[in-house]
DNA sequence: TTGTAGGCGTTATCAG
DNA sequence: CTGATAACGCCTACAA
């Protein structure tokens, strides 16, 4: 009924728990027919170690944490499935938690995963944090960290990212090759790595194609897009000024989405009157009307680099001496919402 | 550095462990006072007890193991995330693991799940499960299960579904009552729960209106529209027919994409030629082109309330005495890829 | 009211 | 080559 233990099966075969142990962890030291009659009725019971006193005697959990705005999201949780499956393959396991954009919840997962003593932390911060205190306290006690996606502007961390900078500039500068004049941008708070490496790239690609940077067509979403009417206001405002903008990047899922709802709602040609080019991994990208050019983030890949990374500071922290800082490139895939060859009727 | 003990405050406190102990876990059979000091240490050193030593010592492990076919797909993160916010309440953790739509991982990830000595199961089944022996194994060892969504078909299990007969039913109503006549239905594969009571609910709309059910109208896929190759085939297949259909109601997030998809390969007017409702929890159904009816499950709810009954079926056992059987109603959101309002072209 | 001792299951060290 | 012992951190009879 209760599950057998080495105990267990010393008993059965008039041996010490020593000798079962051993046998279980295929010492050489010993007579291999004790080892096989070990190794067979072990089998025959069904026998597996308990995790628990295992790790109780290793002082190992075998867990990593994960903290992560939210799991409801193409790119979040095609990335926990990066992470999931290196972490199985491994042998962890992987504690997921939710910051829901704030950064009260942050710490709060951050400390439950501490007291949990998982093995290592993985993060992608919250669109509020700005004050790392707490994750560098708990790096000093020697708790391994890897940062992804949304990571630290400074400070020497490990992290795995897209390559935002690139793929804004790509993004950019394929509206302004269409014609666009006044591509507007529509970001997360300023503090985050993703939004000044985004606004970069956009910047870069307006300077390299001689048009000049306007601060009205920046707007930054204090909540990352997550609510809905901050959404409204501001790309409303937007739409509004004297002179609006002809095209909109928009650099989150949520972003991506409230801007075309409302475009939707405006009633406007997209991408004859505003072109539209958001961050998405949303798999029915294609199907939307109109079909949008997005910037798909290598979701999968980044949640494997950033278990594969932890594991390995985890399980031998002195060969990975140096911090980490592992970009991995976009993909622009383009659509109608830029290029127009299906029109658009409302 | 490492983290303070039992032991420790002891020491500090020149008192024994039982006595540290017995203040943390707030006896009354102890000087008020020594508890106050014992507290107030341990708050000041920030001490939280080792896990894995409870877990050992209790022989609970505190996590809650879910087997479910995908994590990337809007129904099941939704669903993910109310498992985490209530077993989170409960100072549980959530062990996820994917089948993949697959038995043998399915099985895989259960062994797995209680050598991890997990107290209690949270299961999706497998578009391609029909052996449910190693489940079963394991309940009559006394392990929790609960089963959601995608649950067995017969077989005394605790299950929380939503309503897939009138989700189903009314979906086929509301086609019939804009005058389609041979509506189609995309569905998994036969054993599955959710496959038979959407199916009860195309044939009893059907009656009920005095259509006649056809069997050529209704197609399954083995894998529940994971594999792009059967779902093209078929569907192409399905349209290519003499007597095509005029609607189809897809009972999957992947075959509701699919459909549309094809659909617009082909240049198909919607809902005009053909009318499309999924089954789909994708947040951006509305902004799909066209906008589509959509059945959205309450995933949010059901993850909640099956983790609820899992951690009452451990921590009380014998207040649950009968299997529970709890439906949640389903929404259905009507959009233009029925009433078409508004104009596809193509 | 507090302390001692033993055990949860495993493994490492040290004797034999 | 095998066995006894102790320890990981916590809790709880039982003893004082």
């Amino acid at each position: 009924m209760s599950p057998v233990t080495i105990k267990d099966i010393a008993r059965a075969l008039n041996l010490s728990t020593s000798t079962v142990s051993r046998a279980l962890r295929d010492s050489s030291e010993m007579n291999p027919e004790t080892k096989k009659m070990v190794l067979d009725y072990a089998q025959k019971v069904n026998y597996s170690p308990n995790p628990m006193a295992v790790s109780l005697r290793a002082s190992k959990s075998k867990a990593i944490g994960l903290i992560l705005p939210e799991i409801a999201n193409a790119f979040f949780s095609q990335l926990i499935n990066g992470i999931e499956d290196v972490a199985y393959a491994h042998g962890y396991h992987v504690v997921i938690s939710q910051s829901h954009e704030t950064y009260e919840r942050e710490v709060n997962n951050l400390n439950y995963l501490s007291s949990r003593r998982v093995d290592g932390i993985l993060v992608s911060l919250s669109s509020l944090t700005t004050d790392l205190h707490p994750f560098h306290a708990l790096m000093d006690q020697g708790m391994p960290f890897v940062f992804v996606d949304r990571v630290p502007q400074q400070g020497q961390v490990h992290k795995i990212t897209s390559d935002n900078f690139e793929a804004s500039y790509n993004a950019t500068k394929h509206l302004i090759e269409l014609g666009k004049k006044r591509i507007a941008h529509l970001t997360s708070p300023r503090y985050l790595s993703i939004t000044t490496e985004r606004l970069a790239g956009y910047k870069k690609a307006l300077l390299d194609y001689d048009l000049t940077f306007k601060e009205e067509l920046v707007k930054y979403f204090h909540y990352g897009g997550a609510v809905a009417q901050e959404n409204e206001k501001t790309i409303h405002g937007l739409l509004d000024q004297v002179q609006p903008p002809d095209a909109l990047l928009a650099a989150s899922e949520r972003l991506t989405m409230a801007s075309l709802e409302i475009l939707h709602k405006r009633n406007m040609r997209i991408p004859e009157e505003m072109a539209l080019v958001g961050f998405t991994n949303n798999a029915v990208a294609g199907l939307l009307n109109p079909p949008l050019t997005a910037v798909v983030q290598p979701a999968y890949q980044m949640g494997e680099q950033a278990a594969k990374l932890l594991i390995e500071l985890i399980e031998s922290p002195q060969k990975v001496n140096e911090f980490q800082n592992l970009i991995l490139p976009s993909l622009l895939d383009i659509r109608s919402s830029t290029i127009g060859s299906k029109p658009f009727i409302s």
